[in-house]
DNA sequence: AATGAATGAGTCTTCATTCAT
DNA sequence: GATGAATGAAGACTCATTCAT
């Protein structure tokens, strides 16, 4: 039961978002009472830390891989951690979606914790692009904290538009953006 | 009044959030009553509905003085459109964030207006991009619908972490992004 | 409307306790709504403050009225005060009754402040009896203060069980009380 | 098990008051669950009449004992039955302090049932003053039944107040409060 | 003896909205 | 133009209680 009210809050919270999906939605949903929802969670805002927890936890983790990865040149990961997001928009959509919105909702305390572990996200991207500085595969005088910023728009982004049953598939996109990130759109 | 009323609630609606202010807290600003804001204002949405209108007129109002610049090439103009969005953070930052967060919180009815703007904006760069393809100035296989996504992920998204007072200058910015998007990070 | 709930409130709290008396009994009583209740109150605790603050302050106006007399000797001042006590479970029965049951119901902060006007109320009663004690009106070695919880505790313990239609009269039980505090039961 | 959740329900309607403490509050404290409560005893309520029902079967008894004690003088039964009623602030304090506070918790039935325990109480309190006033030990012209509610009020108001670790010690205390009731406080 | 899951009625509170004045 | 009073629907959360295992 506490997994079927996860998957419907991350279903619901996706559609409508956090503040506007309701306890009682959630519950109705899924037949049950408020009472049964409270018997699992203590808050809705535990819900939603939960929900974030393990979907960042999980998505840190295979970043890692691909950042401690020995044969992956440092393009290879960018693009790969390009790819690790697009793809969850299709594998974890709603979640992926409520992971990258509702924030502000939490208390300061909630916030504070998933700030870090956004940071941390963040400066992995950051370390692999200084990595690629040094080693020569990227342009000598970037901006690394502010390019990953850049590349983290670019994919977020996408949550808010991206159909995966468009006329672009996932690995396209990923194609595109990471050429347009790695070698620009100039000619 | 009436105007007085809209810059509080974008203050507010940008510090707390749509859903998070009350009308009660946007009149408990100005020190008058709600009836104040019924007179001025049908409800709470259309309310939002006139900040957005407001903004993303005089957007796109200004993002055509630049698509149809005469002299500008088609690079300068995407860049001129990423400075348009980025000085907005700045001069115009809570109205900005509003825009680019409270959508879901509007009717189908409301949404689909604010949606139309949006594309229009969006189809704008799009438009460059063809005109930059076609000129030479651009590289010929682009998805330019794609790229255009991709260069409003990585302006809206400076909305959620940018300050304005930080170490990077809003005209630094503009030029990382716009040379990264243009000649791409690889060496 | 204000007052109407106030008068309601004090009647429902002294018939089934604080707790135990809810917002929707309240407003069922006046045939109102919830929102009527919070436009006035700002929480339930706010309303039983104001009962207690309302109820407290005007006790002890009259009771220091009674302490700073000039011509009542000691002796006559505590039984005026007592009087003044079991008149009230006439006068405002139910409001008397809550204000001397329902403290331990409030934040800590509230149940500060109440205290307060609680001791002072104690502590007039302790300085007329060292008063006495002083001009020889009462013994000379008394616990002034376990002497003026003493009297507290038989006025305040009436409100229990007194009925003002019962078989003693007030001025009866006044004089009772009195005696039996000032010259002893036994013979 | 029973005795176990019976002491720590005491411990908590004492400290927190009965409906202020949930049955979770119970079971949380012992590291059992709900449901162990529940095999144990049919109601909340029920758990308060059993508290209430030991309490004061075991009060009356030991005030029996006093009461038909053949030695002793009235006076000095007086005098023995508020220090029962002070020592147990000590003894059995939380108990106590439940049996004196909560009895508004309970239904119909239940309420009667205890009424019925405190009066007997409080009738061997009057037959001890009656005894007195017929033996020439008190006063002749006293209305017995009005003195034992006084006497009542001292000795329960004690448990709002009294601190067993303060200034003034158990036996002190019935010292004062009885020689205030028996030779009164006027000189 | 004890547990874990579920219930459902109830709690306080919030809030957009209405309307007579 | 503006106010004050009132509404009613909805919100998150609590809790005594039940029951199959």
């Amino acid at each position: 039961m506490k997994e079927k009210i996860t998957e419907t809050s991350i279903l619901l919270f996706g559609k409508k978002g956090f503040s506007q999906t309701s306890i009682q939605d959630i519950v109705t949903e899924l037949h049950v009472t408020k009472g049964t929802f409270y018997y699992h969670f203590p808050s809705k805002e535990q819900l939603l830390m939960d929900i974030h927890q393990d979907y960042i936890t999980n998505l840190i983790a295979r970043q890692e891989l691909i950042v401690h990865d020995r044969i992956y040149s440092q393009q290879d990961k960018l693009t790969a951690i390009i790819r690790l997001l697009i793809n969850d928009i299709a594998d974890k959509g709603p979640s992926a979606r409520v992971f990258s919105r509702e924030v502000r909702h939490l208390g300061p305390k909630n916030m504070q914790r998933i700030k870090q572990d956004r940071d941390q996200f963040r400066l992995n991207i950051e370390a692999v692009i200084k990595a690629g500085m040094q080693q020569g595969e990227l342009k000598a005088d970037l901006r690394a904290d502010m390019i990953a910023f850049g590349i983290l728009g670019v994919t977020n982004w996408s949550y808010n538009w991206f159909k995966t049953d468009g006329e672009v598939s996932e690995e396209e996109l990923v194609t595109i953006f990471s050429e347009m990130i790695l070698t620009g759109i100039g000619s």
